[in-house]
DNA sequence: GCCCTGCCATACACAGGTGTATGGTGATCC
DNA sequence: GGATCACCATACACCTGTGTATGGCAGGGC
């Protein structure tokens, strides 16, 4: 068995991740995707280029082969947050709710529970943190953050809420969902689904 | 000039970062408050021996003195913040203001300007993601956590809220303070300053 | 004046990562 | 059925970091 196949064996060694079976070719956003599990687990210096080529079953020959270097695999995970984070603000929920309130309120219960929260919260920190340092991570944040507080204060408007007061509340409720990222209760001090009512409000105040 | 002394010269080498002229040795304390500007910087990852030997300006050889390895120089790290962390809960504040409702306005009012406080900030994420991966690290959060909250809530029970009502403001209180190290606002869309009404209260709503 | 100890430098072996150069496959087109 | 191309393996030179072993300087006790 010297093995000098192109590929010992087509798929099973790229099972690992959660790649179906994609024949044998990798294309970039293979290589994207896994990327954002090394940048969730260990943020965007774990990002290297051999643990994700071993993680993926291939060689750093296949990387620089999609990619010019580890600089052009980070802007192209940028603009593919980018482009979910957009997405998701307001897609799913936009159909899925009737009025404001209760958008507000399903979009407030969704994260935290299941690992494909977790991953994304993961995520929104590493790229915040990235973001302190590298400026094209900053400016992506900067136009995330945007967008959502205009979407969430849209939506505070639709309640009835003066411009002003729907901004702040906004930036309130995006605080109250983010900080389930980073505050850490015990388990069972948990005061999120209490939290609906005192920051999307039950009567105006504004 | 062949150069054989002890230190080519005592003191300028490490007179870089903010080492005013402590004669020549260093204590553990000072590889410790080397490492958090590493961990600010880059995470925990970053935290590493030769890089913070070369910013003290002497050799790995001192450090190995001081620590075992690398991870006792984290754990002394964890250590400290604790210390830190615990101390800064109400205590300057405690003093400087009188009532509960001036405490919490002083406590939202003081971060986000200065580089002292971005350091503050960039420590608490990067030690909360390193919470992720980290036994010892998710503790010590946890337990920062439930301390600062238990004190925002006896401050918001001093304000004639009702327990669970004093807990669940003080969740978005601890949410909002937080916020202020995640999300990016354009500097001049600076909301903070006008949230201490919503987030306090200016009356109650138990 | 010696010895011991605190503190640090130096050298070494090793591991892991980057990027480049080059070669080797399978599939495809024609 | 030979040429071409997309995709990947292999090998190489280089760099950075870890931990260990050991040596060396300084200063204080005595």
């Amino acid at each position: 068995m010297v093995s000098l196949q192109h590929r010992a064996k087509p798929t099973p060694a790229r099972a690992a991740p959660k790649a179906p079976a994609p024949a044998t070719p990798l294309d970039a956003s293979a290589w994207v995707e896994a990327a954002f599990d090394l940048l969730a687990e260990g943020g965007i210096d774990a990002v290297r280029v051999d643990p994700l080529a071993k993680r993926l079953g291939v060689t750093r020959g296949s990387f620089y082969w999609h990619f010019k270097d580890r600089d052009a695999l980070h802007k192209a995970m940028l603009k593919q947050w980018r482009k979910a984070a957009t997405y998701q603000v307001g897609d799913r929920i936009e159909r899925e709710a009737a009025d404001a309130g209760e958008k507000l309120r399903r979009t407030l219960a969704l994260p935290y529970s299941g690992p494909k929260a977790k991953r994304a919260a993961a995520i929104e920190m590493a790229i915040r943190f990235w973001a302190r340092r590298d400026e094209e991570a900053a400016h992506a944040v900067q136009l995330i953050d945007h967008q959502r507080l205009l979407y969430y204060a849209k939506l505070f408007a639709e309640r009835g809420h003066a411009p002003d007061a729907a901004r702040r509340r906004a930036y309130l409720f995006y605080a109250a969902l983010m900080s389930e990222a980073i505050i850490v209760t015990d388990e069972q001090t948990d005061i999120r689904h209490e939290l609906a009512d005192l920051v999307i409000g039950t009567r105006d105040e504004g």
